[in-house]
DNA sequence: TGTTTAGTACTAATTAATTAGTATGCGACC
DNA sequence: GGTCGCATACTAATTAATTAGTACTAAACA
């Protein structure tokens, strides 16, 4: 009835930006920094790491005794495609709404943007 | 133990468009407008509504033998507030990253971000 | 060797989100 | 006046997300 997430959730985020930041990493090294921001319990990571194996954001090999889990799919990839699907839920799909907002609360200055334009044309043409 | 969201869910969302758009709507009306896309049981859109209400995103007034309903804020308002939520979890809270996504992945032009700079910048200076 | 340690597997409980059924009341219409 | 339509109130079921306990296993070590 309820669909499942098409994206990462809350807290698979929080776990797959510290594997992406690690490059890989155990359950307990994961653990370990979660528990640097807030109480949490060993097996709870690991059960979310377990879903976000099947999920196919993680790939897990057996090293020793334990399970090392690396990225299944690209930073870039992943958070684009939560961009995306953020974008089209709340904007309809288009994304110059949600630069006015950035814009408009002071997120982002006129420097910003000046200096992304510059990134997307290079150096001459568009 | 799970914490609810702090923001609209993605039903919530679609219901509140239609309020904003339509300035104030009884729950038939909204039913009506999302019958168009989807399949939905009207007690269904009375239950989200009445949730909505709960929570302080709409208010209602009793008219004839229906309620009619009014958003309790305004839109700007409370997209901003997912904006503002979405840059935090994703971006830990730098806009900036998220406005590179938009501009790789083509959503956005130079010329988007040039006249975004210029709205930034109404007549001369900062 | 026996015990502590660190790992996984399995199980399960809770809650928010989502969806909708059933009961009930009231006004309109025949 | 009876019935039909439409409104709400109340209740409830389902599922994803989140959290974590318990059992079991094997290594490490005293």
């Amino acid at each position: 009835m309820r669909p499942p997430s098409t994206t990462l959730t809350g807290q698979e985020l929080e776990i797959m930006k510290i594997v992406w930041e690690r490059g890989s990493s155990t359950v307990r090294e994961v653990y370990e920094t979660m528990l640097e921001r807030r109480k949490v319990a060993y097996t709870t990571v690991m059960t979310m790491m377990k879903i976000l194996e099947q999920k196919k954001y993680l790939k897990k090999t057996q090293v020793e005794r334990a399970h090392v889990y690396r990225a299944a799919q690209p930073k870039g990839k992943v958070i684009g495609a939560m961009v995306r699907e953020f974008v089209n839920r709340v904007f309809n799909g288009s994304a110059e709404p949600l630069l006015v907002h950035l814009v408009e609360e002071g997120d982002l200055t006129r420097e910003d943007l000046e200096e992304i334009a510059r990134l997307r044309k290079p150096g001459r043409h568009t």
